[in-house]
DNA sequence: CGACATGTTGAACCTCATCAACCGACGTGG
DNA sequence: CCACGTCGGTTGATGAGGTTCAACATGTCG
């Protein structure tokens, strides 16, 4: 594709690592170049809050990279992980004004921002971002609701190995390799010890409990603190109580 | 309104309970007259399966009466209500054909029910009929959340506590009245122990049992099984950990 | 090297689940 | 009309799973 012919602000949307599967997917090239105009780039650091539930947010944002964690809180601390973002995941909920929890940045992220009222604006035009959007609201509905069950009705061993079944998942299709089953899958933890234990309803000592309790059953082995291995999907499935479910 | 120039069919629609709170209110009458042939009414018996997680859903309903529960369950059997819904609520997810849930009716029901096809080119033709469903995707999103962070951090009885509040606040909403804080308020159960049990991530006794605590400590009177008054709901509210939120 | 953050391990305690008995309301059939 | 079973709900005794508090280990950065 010739560069020149194109202004640079679609050079930069179309170069996007993230272009075919955010919500730009939705967007031909005429869209992506207005969408371009409005967009900048922005790097923030580990623990930063990118919104807050005081005030409405004035953004959007794409996840380029790294990870992003909702959370909500009681009014003496407990906290709660509601939802986490990994690229190429959208934050922000458009055509509302307030915000029910806060946005923090999990690990150093970069995010592709928006501002408010010109990306609504582009979303009333094409009614395709508009129907993305809706689309990605009912993945994280779903998952939300998955999430549910995990908090109400599963034991500690079960909420752990269902963390890292997902996140073997995720790897799995990122990688694209065809684990049939045979070969052990390699992966980061997105989270601290503190972030998984929010996440999943517990306390940090209880997470830690139960990823040496996998390691000496031989479900994963833990090359250092971050990263880990997981020799075989299914008996990590059939723990998380997701049986019949495959890998992909 | 002289009925005589309408079309029975709108005149159903026009005069239905839940026209200006249900997706319905997004619509104009002529809008509304193509609804109206699509839609037929139906009632369920409680108990009875609506959807299943098996079968993709082929059809949409709005809640007259009664009350659904969404629910989700373990391979060994154990359940948890993911979701409530009551009039004017929305059933169904448009533009999905799998369905990752259980809708069963929590109580005797009527429902009005659309078929899926016809529904989903008439959102298709209506924006703002579809913008209504995306905002109502954004409520039951910000509901889902708010229980992620009661079934994960709080203990049994601010569990109950909260469900008791969340039930008064909707009974002073319906009511119209300004219980300025001072007045009694009282209202029925939609739902049985059990059905509350997994609604909260408990056992059927642990509920029972904090109702007799809140009971005895005179935070809430028993009128019967499933009706209950609330003389002070500020003091409830503290109690689910609901401190500074007013009621309205 | 020491200081601090992050993670692990141990022991005691406590909340909630489990198992079991009981109660009252309701409907059915003898 | 009363005996009986069933269903929904309550109450009690016991124990397990997870929290809490505390000490220790590991890693990182000045």
């Amino acid at each position: 594709m010739p560069t020149g012919v194109l202004p640079d602000a679609l050079q930069r949307c179309g170069q996007c690592l993230v272009r075919h599967r955010a919500v730009c997917a939705a967007m031909d090239d005429e869209q992506l170049a207005k969408l371009s105009k409005i967009a900048h780039r922005r790097k923030i650091p580990t623990g930063q809050v990118i919104m807050s539930d005081q005030e409405p947010a004035s953004f959007f944002a794409n996840i380029i990279s790294g990870t992003v964690k909702l959370t909500k809180t009681t009014s003496d601390g407990r906290q709660q992980i509601v939802g986490l973002l990994f690229p190429p995941d959208f934050l922000g909920r458009a055509f509302r004004h307030s915000n029910p929890y806060f946005a923090e940045a999990a690990s150093d992220l970069e995010i592709c921002v928006f501002p408010k009222d010109a990306f609504e604006r582009l979303a009333g035009e094409y009614p395709e971002l508009q129907h993305r959007l809706f689309e990605r609201t009912l993945d994280e509905l779903d998952a939300a609701r998955e999430w549910m069950l995990l908090l109400g009705r599963k034991t500690a061993e079960e909420k752990v190995a269902d963390f890292l079944y997902l996140l073997a998942r995720r790897s799995v299709l990122r990688t694209c390799a065809d684990h049939s089953q045979k070969e052990a899958v390699r992966f980061d933890l997105p989270l601290s010890r503190a972030d998984i234990a929010d996440y999943l309803g517990l306390t940090i000592e209880t997470v830690s409990r139960q990823l040496t309790r996998l390691k000496t059953a031989r479900t994963i082995r833990l090359i250092n603190n971050r990263t880990l291995e997981v020799p075989n999907l299914a008996a990590l499935a059939s723990i998380a109580g997701q049986d019949g479910l495959p890998a992909h």
